[in-house]
DNA sequence: TAAGGATTGTTATATAATTAACATAAATGC
DNA sequence: GCATTTATGTTAATTATATAACAATCCTTA
């Protein structure tokens, strides 16, 4: 399906944004698109855009371009946004509840199937559509479903014990908030990190040493 | 103060991470560390931690290493995590509410002065120790409390309108969880991103694309 | 349908980032 | 206090990423 087996990641890292501003793109009605263009949208150069697009296949035609609509769905198959991958939620505070409310999952490649909390006074309660369960079903529903992937929106703390559990069902992909390096325990997993403190000392970084 | 003028963002965005990895080092007592160690930790190579190290200063000893607390307390300063830069929250819905309760700001370089949002509904109510005020008041309190910085959670749409307001009340550093594209607007804007649906989709990628 | 213009796909070049090498200096142990 | 070990700071080499150049190809239009 690709022409290379190794995309590196800054490519990869881009791709959202290009699917982004696509879909952007076919909202407004527009229908084809240069590289040039795209470029400017995106903040870097044509060069790049043409470079990154054919690491996935020749989409664009010499003299035209890109039609919009046709790029758009190239890149949403490359990224799997089809695939509807079934995820569970492990943690349902603050955040991960305001996750769920925030994010439209099947837009993203995902089913969000159900959502897990350790703490008794949470179970039974509803967020999002879905009812927070308790943590003795895990087993049960992980295999009823087939689910493929976690969402970790627990504290450091109680990581390491809820990873032990899910990867024991066999769930090897996660998208991780908590600080805990999940890779560095099971290095067969593929796991994506939301560090938003690290993030905001950046900013803080940014400000302490502009101008 | 620092040796160069350009580091990289390469090497400020680890930045955070060694100073998280030397907060917990301290915090089980470890008193010394050395780059073959530390770049364990971190899951990347010695040469890379003195590379990364020295852009800022020799801190370390030979035949030593680094002393735990020491290298803690420098990045520290290099991150600006002391300079309690004053900020407010702009947009108090569910993402807003759970930032404001899930991260301790002033360990992150930043004091949380006040929240707004325009949704009247929420105006008066209370989140994270902060009454939520309406944006008739940004004006006087920004100016009043020399706010320096603002984390917008707000939808696409509202971002550009209230971007204008902030910007012209003199605030130029944002942590932005929207996907409107801040520093096309204004260039000598300091914005750190976070996309959260874009980190999903790399997840989806990966998924997509492993073994 | 033929000529000119536009824009791609791809190869070559330049820049950036990471890793390796090593000389130097401090700590440790005998 | 001397030899050995350790581990830094820094320069060199390598690898990765981004940009530029350009020939090939398709669109446009007259």
């Amino acid at each position: 399906m690709s022409k290379s087996d190794s995309i590196s990641m800054s490519v990869i890292r881009r791709l959202p944004r290009y699917y982004r501003f696509l879909c952007e793109l076919d909202d407004r009605g527009v229908e084809r698109i240069s590289s040039t263009e795209l470029s400017k949208i995106m903040n870097s150069t044509a060069s790049q855009v043409r470079q990154d697009l054919n690491c996935f296949g020749g989409f664009g035609q010499q003299g035209y371009g890109y039609t919009v609509k046709g790029l758009r769905d190239e890149i949403k198959k490359i990224l799997g946004l089809d695939k509807g991958y079934k995820a569970i939620m492990f943690g349902a505070g603050n955040f991960g509840a305001a996750i769920l409310n925030y994010l439209d999952f099947n837009n993203l490649g995902f089913e969000l199937a159900g959502c897990f909390d350790t703490d008794k006074n949470k179970q039974g309660k509803q967020i999002g559509g879905l009812t927070i369960m308790e943590d003795s079903l895990l087993d049960s529903f992980c295999a009823e479903n087939k689910i493929e992937a976690a969402f970790l929106c627990i504290p450091k703390e109680s990581v390491e014990s809820i990873l032990d559990k899910l990867y024991g069902l066999g769930i090897k992909n996660y998208w991780n908030f908590s600080h805990y390096d999940l890779s560095s325990k099971y290095s067969d997993v593929v796991v994506e990190n939301v560090h938003l403190s690290d993030s905001l000392m950046t900013l803080c970084y940014r400000m302490n040493n502009s101008k």
